[in-house]
RNA sequence: GCAGAGGUGGCGGAGCGGUCAAACGCAUCGGACUGUAAAUCCGACUCCUUCGGGAUACACUGGUUCAAAUCCAGUCCUCUGCA
């Protein structure tokens, strides 16, 4: 699979957290013209767990899906549920330990076990684990951090080379995650480190909006400016189409978010003429479909107001179809983005 | 006809003298969601308001009480059982 690919397009990566784009069938989904998805290192080590993905072949046989597929690598969820305290567990200068709130099992994911869950779930771009953090912390809370980032991100590399003989042993590509907070000069160092151990690429880690809802641009300018742009560039969690539309211009390639499945699920549509919440009584008799410059399935049969109505009562093909149109509306914005970027370059 | 139970906001249903404009569901009307514990969560939901409050409200009509959705009497209606 030629993975070089992900260096110089543009990608949008819908999540598949648990291996399943919520609501779609793999037919569904690459229906929709996504080529990439990301899916979850420490929900697919919970359930199924990382050796019966193997032997099912791994997730991409598992899911019959041929597009690529990035592990991320658990960071988030440590920071989301164990720092947060949703899910009992410790972290410490070697990784974590928690345990499961269904099953009560404990798990461990340190930098060295997350290559390995990574390299049987058969992700081709792993993540290095990370130490993700808010985006206002204390600075002391941030320096320490980025440290173990930078910690963890030389055990994955050495890890993933000795193990597994690396990249070029194995055709997978090995990314980092960039922390700091909005530390601009924690954000910084933390760039430019990982760029001196060398990895296939750099992620923009963190958390990505501020609490006014603002993308974070003043860090993710820093990021990218101490990055190789020969590359791959992933802003992690971003964002709403106007983010997508920014972190492209200041240099990022690769996006995933949830609020394309997720607002789906919620009702909540996006079109070329801005958002649309399908539920809200005005949909009733509507009977335009969802946006008029779209041909995805959804928009190609059926009306706002049919969609409405399922909506409202409990139909999960509603949940299925709006899915489908947002993440081909995004994948259209990510094409045309791509169009306009190859113009740029031929102009040059 | 007799006996029993009961009538509460759009609906279901708590409350059984003051802390009740009335719990909790549902429905309705808005909103949020950014490396997914999310088909989730948060508001609003009698009317008016200068957001401090104010005015009407728990079938109806009277009454008791400083105070009634809550107690008493009558009226109307509903359900269940027996004739």
């Amino acid at each position: 699979m030629d993975l070089d690919i992900l260096k110089r397009k543009l990608f949008f990566m819908p999540d598949a957290t648990k291996g399943a784009v919520r609501y779609l069938t793999t037919e569904q989904l690459e229906s929709t013209g996504t080529e990439a998805i990301v899916t979850n290192t420490l929900h697919l080590l919970i359930s199924p767990g990382p050796d019966t993905i193997q032997q099912l072949g791994g997730i991409k046989k598992m899911m019959n899906w041929n597009g690529i597929v990035f592990t991320d690598s658990g960071g988030f969820q440590l920071f989301s549920l164990l720092h947060s305290k949703k899910w009992e567990g410790e972290i410490d200068d070697n990784g974590a330990v928690f345990k499961s709130p269904k099953q009560g099992d404990i798990y461990k994911l340190t930098p060295e076990t997350s290559i390995d869950i990574q390299m049987k779930i058969g992700s081709d771009v792993l993540v290095a684990l990370d130490d993700c953090r808010d985006t206002e912390i204390e600075r002391e809370d941030a320096e320490r951090s980025v440290e173990r980032t930078l910690e963890w991100a030389v055990r994955c590399k050495n890890h993933f080379e000795k193990e597994y003989g690396g990249t070029q042993q194995t055709d997978k590509l090995l990314t980092c995650v960039v922390q700091g907070a909005n530390y601009l000069d924690l954000r910084e160092y933390c760039a430019k480190e990982l760029v001196r151990i060398g990895f296939d690429g750099y992620n923009f880690g963190g958390y990505v909006v501020n609490k006014d809802g603002e993308l974070v641009e003043e860090e993710m300018k820093v990021v990218i400016d101490n990055v190789p742009e020969d590359k791959i560039r992933y802003a992690m969690g971003v964002g709403k189409p106007e983010d997508i539309i920014r972190g492209v211009g200041l240099g990022y390639n690769l996006f995933d978010t949830v609020l394309v499945t997720r607002n789906a699920r919620h009702g909540t549509v996006y079109t070329s003429d801005g958002i649309l919440r399908v539920k809200n009584s005005e949909m009733a008799l509507d009977l335009k479909p969802i946006d008029s410059k779209c041909s995805c399935e959804c928009c190609k049969n059926y009306s706002r107001a049919y969609v409405h109505h399922m909506l409202r009562n409990g139909e999960a093909t509603a949940l299925t179809l709006l899915t489908i149109h947002n993440l081909t509306h995004y994948q259209e914005l990510i094409e045309k983005l791509n169009k306009q970027k190859l113009e740029r370059i031929s102009k040059k």
